[in-house]
DNA sequence: TAGTGGTCTAGACCACAAA
DNA sequence: TTGTGGTCTAGACCACTAA
């Protein structure tokens, strides 16, 4: 491209945003790819007609984002990009399995209206007491154990939900659908733990087996806690995989 | 406190590398505690007898680190401890203990490099018997073992670090620092284990305990594997965190 | 008004990569 | 050997805060 852009020197934005904001077009805009080697700082310095502290203070940014890297000796290159999507997004055990492949099944266990306890009110921020909906499933694999769920809904949020729930559907169109509820964002917290003697006959494993302990809060669109889970996968067949990013 | 350490002007470290870790250590140690002020820049130019844009520079990282903030026209302050609830960081265990509130520790176990092994070389997409450094780490919290770290570096991105690594630092900031590579991208699996008698012995754990073992590999800005990283957390001790969304 | 951090300049020397 | 980015200096002027 013949046409360059130029910094505006009697913006209030200063000459190192200005640069930032060029070059950030560039890259995003494609005109610059993955791979492209940039002009040097000594160009781009003689191009915007500032000093090379400036121009540098610009790439700074484009490297903290990971749009751009430098090598010495070799020049400043425009970075591959990085995986964002799926990088940890709430999925249900159906598609999970489905993912890696395998059959996903649902045996339920047991449904229910129990008070909540001091532990599961302050994670859902209820009182102590006060109406959750408890459902227990045992989650198959190519139709052996995979996982124990346990599963309690502020029942205030979705009246009636065990009536309309029959065991096999997806518990999040459910709420979805009926209640309107939008689970937008999850906490969880993993842990390595030894199965006691009822989850060991459950998950068809032995007892002292490792098990794969998630504990994850869901939250709606306005953030309030709508479901606590209780996960227990076993750790010869379950593996949870993430990305991350810097 | 009157003694002031000061900058080593014949170290390999750049100055204001030195600087950083100076103050680094003044917050971390808390000497320096949330809210208070820092001294100037032109009185930390002057402490260290570096220019102001060496100084900057430290206070740049720190403030990267979210360690420290700026407020123009008032000064520089150690910043609140905030637990970094962010969705899927790349973090170290250093990073990690502190958020926890636990102080961390390192025993450096083993160091050298060996051929990579079939499942070493597709994980980091080199030939077999390519030459990996690897670096056996005890990781403590609190002066009590918490995790044992196993990492794999393909030596040819970073010839001689076995020689500049001394245990304590960081392994990213060292391969940053000294190799130019950037870690941006991570990818992890996580299973639930049980402790063989060597890393029982290790951590100080039965044997039969169950442990988190999480296995990552690590990508640089060019999307090139740099370091397998397997990990064994002590499940009575170490919870992993992390935050979804849709 | 005095002092802070924010921005900017015009140099310099170095380590490293590639030819 | 040439050119790249990495580090460092010694200034300068500015916008903002607090006294």
């Amino acid at each position: 491209m013949l046409m360059t852009a130029s910094i505006d020197r009697s913006s209030f934005h200063p000459f190192y945003y200005q640069v930032y904001q060029i070059l950030l077009q560039k890259i995003v805009g494609n005109e610059w790819r993955p791979g492209d080697l940039l002009p040097t700082e000594k160009e781009l310095q003689e191009q915007f007609d500032v000093s090379r502290a400036t121009v540098r203070q610009a790439l700074d940014m484009l490297v903290d984002e990971g749009l751009i890297y430098r090598q010495r000796g070799r020049g400043t290159f425009v970075a591959e990009p990085v995986i964002e999507q799926g990088l940890s997004r709430i999925i249900s055990f159906t598609e999970d399995m489905r993912q890696r492949g395998l059959e996903p099944g649902t045996r339920l266990l047991e449904v229910g209206i129990s008070p909540a306890t001091e532990d599961t009110a302050s994670q859902l921020e209820v009182s102590v007491g006060e109406e959750l909906a408890y459902i227990k499933r045992l989650r198959l694999a190519d139709d052996k154990p995979m996982s124990l769920e346990n599963s309690f809904l502020v029942n205030r949020f979705c009246p009636g939900i065990l009536d309309r729930y029959d065991g096999s559907q997806s518990l999040r169109a459910l709420l979805e659908r009926e209640f309107s509820l939008r689970l937008v964002s999850a906490r969880q917290t993993i842990r390595a733990i030894i199965a006691t003697a009822d989850l060991a006959k459950l998950l068809d494993i032995d007892s002292g087996a490792p098990l794969l302990y998630i504990r994850r809060i869901t939250y709606d669109a306005t953030k309030r806690p709508v479901e606590l889970l209780k996960t227990y996968h076993r750790g010869d067949r379950y593996v949870l995989y993430n990305e991350l990013r810097d």
